[in-house]
RNA sequence: GCUCCUGUGGUGUAGUACGGUCCAUCAUUCCGGGUUUUCAUCCCGGCGACCCGGGUUCAAAUCCCGGCAGGAGCACCA
C-alpha cells in the first residue's frame, strides 16, 4: 500500500505551457527571415520580429536571413546609415549576426528578370490606367483595358518603362489574378512601378522598382525561406503572394502571424514619424531616451535579455495587444539587480554640518548588499555632508551604513555609529566624495532633469548603477566634470 | 462597401484541433506580510477573467448558430 505514489492521489494542477509552439510543416531545414525597411534604426516593435525569428532559428538549428526591403525611393526612402544601425541592433539583441544579409536594392536584376518572365508568360501585364481609374475597376470587378492586350505589347511597354522614357505613375506592372475575386485586395495587384528618384545606395540605374509583395515573394523563394513570421496586417500579402507562387509553380512558405502591438508608454509611433521629429529638433536623435528605439533603450541601460524574456513570455499570438514597459522593466530588474553596483545620488542636496568632535573619518558601504559583487566603497568624511531635500527634517535620522544622527537647524549631532532604533534610513554623501551630477528622466514626451550630487567612487561611463532609494540609471557621459545620468527604471 | 483576423482577471498569457481531470495556468501590476542599515532584490499570502445570447449535451472556456466589440487589408508605402 505504501508503495503507491501519494502524489497520484492529489489533484493535478494545470501548468502553463512554456516556450514557443512548434513550427508547422517541414522543419528539417528551417530558414527564417527578418525584413525591415532601412529608413531608421530598429524600435521595440521590431524587436518582436528579431526575437521570435531568432528563437525559432535557434530551436530548429535553422538559419535567419536579415533582408533590407529598400525598394522604395519616394515614400519611405532608405537612410544610408540605417543599414549598419540595424545590423548593430540585430547583433545587440541576439548576440550574433544574421546568417545571411541581403539588400533588395542589390538584387534588382533578379526581380526585373522575374517580372519580365511573368509578363511574357501572361501572368502579368503592364497597366497604364491611373490609380484612381483602376480603383474603379477593382471596386466594380471589371477588367481594365490593358488586361486584354497582347503579351508583346505589354513587353514593349515594359521595355519603355525600364528605359526611363515613361514618367512615374504612367504605368505599373500587375499580377494577373482574377478581377472577380471576393477579396478586393487580391484583384490584379500591383507588382512593380516606375521610380525616377535615385536610390541612396544604387543610384539611378533602375527606373522600375518592385513593390513589397513582389520583391518579398521572389526573394523568399531565392533564399529558400521555409517559414515566414510576420504581422497579421500582412495576411493579404500572403494571399497575394500565394497567387504569384502558383503562377511560378513554387511552394509558398508556412506562414505565422502576430497581432498589432501598442506600447502604453510610447503610444503610436512610426519610424518615419520619429525621423521627422528628430529633423524638427523635437528629439536629439535616434538615441534620445524618450524614443522607443533599441538604441535608446540600450543607452538607458536595458539588457537585450529583458526583451528576449519579454517577447518570449508574450509568445506568438494574433491578438492585438497593448503592452506596458513596466513588464519589460521587471524582467530587466531581475537581470541587472545582481550585477549593478550601488551608489548614492542625492538630488536637491541640503548641506548639513556635523558638529560631533569624535566622529569617524571614514565610511564603508558595500558595493552590493548581497555580496554579489564583493568589496566596499570607502569614503573620507569631513564635517560637511549632504542629504536629499525630500529627506531633510528636524530630528532623528540614520545615515545609511554610517551613523544615527539628530538634526537641529542645519547642524547634526552623531548619536552613535550603531543602529539604535527604527528611525528612517536615508542615503547621503560626504562633501569629500560628492560630484555634481544631472539625472535625465524621460517622462512621456518630456525630459525631466534632476540636479544633484553623485557619489564619486570608481565611476565608469557606460555603467548602470543602482542609486539606493532612487533606482537604476546609466552613466551616459561626463561633461565638463558634471556627471550625466540617464534614468532607467525603479 | 468588400475581404480577413482577434475576443480568458488592470495588462499579457496557458488551456480551445480529441467537451468532463478547469470552482481555469503562469507572469506582471496592485494590496497585505516577511527578510534586508535602499522605497531595490528576494520570499510568503491575497484580490481579480472565459465578449453577449441562444442551441447541442448528463456535462461547454472548449462544439454549432446568431449577435456585439476591437483591429487590419482593399497604396504606383513597408
Amino acid at each position: 500500500m505504501e508503495k503507491i505514489d501519494p502524489r497520484a492521489l492529489e489533484r493535478e494542477k494545470h501548468q502553463k505551457k512554456e516556450g514557443l509552439r512548434d513550427l508547422p510543416g517541414d522543419t528539417s531545414k528551417v530558414v527564417l527571415r527578418f525584413a525591415p525597411n532601412p529608413n531608421g534604426p530598429l524600435s521595440i516593435g521590431h524587436s518582436r520580429g528579431v526575437v521570435i525569428n531568432s528563437k525559432y532559428a535557434e530551436n530548429y538549428d535553422g538559419k535567419i536571413v536579415l533582408r533590407f526591403d529598400d525598394t522604395d525611393t519616394r515614400v519611405k526612402p532608405p537612410l544610408v546609415e540605417a543599414y549598419e544601425w540595424i545590423e548593430e541592433d540585430f547583433e545587440w539583441l541576439t548576440g550574433r549576426s544574421a546568417d545571411i544579409v541581403v539588400r533588395a536594392s542589390e538584387r534588382m536584376p533578379i526581380y526585373l528578370d522575374r517580372a519580365e518572365k511573368m509578363i511574357s508568360e501572361g501572368h502579368g501585364y503592364v497597366c497604364q490606367c491611373g490609380a484612381e481609374e483602376f480603383r474603379g475597376f477593382r471596386e466594380s470587378k471589371t477588367d481594365c483595358p490593358c488586361r486584354d492586350r497582347e503579351i508583346v505589347e505589354s513587353l514593349e511597354d515594359w521595355k519603355t518603362m525600364n528605359s526611363g522614357k515613361m514618367k512615374e505613375g504612367d504605368a505599373v506592372v500587375r499580377v494577373r489574378t482574377d478581377m472577380s475575386l471576393p477579396n478586393p485586395a487580391l484583384r490584379d495587384w500591383p507588382a512593380l512601378r516606375i521610380q525616377h528618384l535615385p536610390h541612396p545606395t544604387v543610384g539611378d540605374k533602375y527606373k522600375v522598382w518592385p513593390l513589397l509583395d513582389f520583391q518579398s515573394a521572389v526573394e523568399d523563394h531565392e533564399q529558400g525561406v521555409t517559414h515566414i513570421i510576420r504581422g497579421k496586417d500582412l495576411m493579404d500579402s500572403t494571399r497575394k503572394q500565394t497567387l504569384l507562387y502558383e503562377h511560378f509553380g513554387w511552394k509558398y512558405p508556412e506562414t505565422l502571424y502576430w497581432g498589432r502591438v501598442k506600447v502604453h508608454e510610447f503610444g503610436g509611433f512610426s519610424t518615419s514619424g520619429m525621423s521627422s521629429s528628430i529633423i524638427s529638433g523635437e528629439y536629439s536623435g535616434w538615441e534620445d531616451p524618450r524614443l522607443p528605439t533599441l538604441r535608446a533603450l540600450r543607452r538607458r541601460g536595458f539588457e537585450a535579455q529583458s526583451l528576449i524574456d519579454f517577447w518570449g513570455e508574450i509568445g506568438l499570438t494574433q491578438k492585438d495587444i497593448s503592452i506596458s514597459m513596466q513588464t519589460v522593466e521587471s524582467f530587466n530588474s531581475k537581470i541587472i539587480d545582481k550585477i549593478c553596483e550601488r551608489r548614492f545620488f542625492v538630488s536637491n542636496p541640503v548641506p548639513i554640518e556635523i558638529q560631533s568632535e569624535n566622529k569617524p573619518n571614514e565610511a564603508k558601504i558595500a558595493r552590493h548588499p548581497d555580496g554579489e559583487i564583493p568589496g566596499m566603497r570607502k569614503w573620507e568624511i569631513d564635517n560637511l555632508i549632504f542629504i536629499q531635500e525630500s529627506d531633510f527634517i528636524q530630528g532623528k535620522l540614520r545615515l545609511k551604513d554610517f551613523a544615527d544622527i539628530e538634526i537641529t537647524g542645519s547642524d547634526a549631532e552623531i548619536e552613535g555609529e550603531q543602529r539604535s532604533d527604527d528611525r528612517p534610513i536615508i542615503h547621503w554623501l560626504s562633501e569629500k566624495i560628492s560630484r555634481e551630477a544631472r539625472m535625465f528622466v524621460p517622462e512621456g514626451g518630456e525630459m525631466r532633469e534632476l540636479v544633484g550630487l553623485i557619489e564619486d567612487f570608481e565611476l565608469r561611463v557606460g555603467e548602470v548603477y543602482q542609486f539606493e532609494r532612487v533606482g537604476f540609471a546609466r552613466l551616459d557621459r561626463i561633461d565638463n566634470d558634471v556627471v550625466e545620468l540617464i534614468w532607467l527604471h525603479g
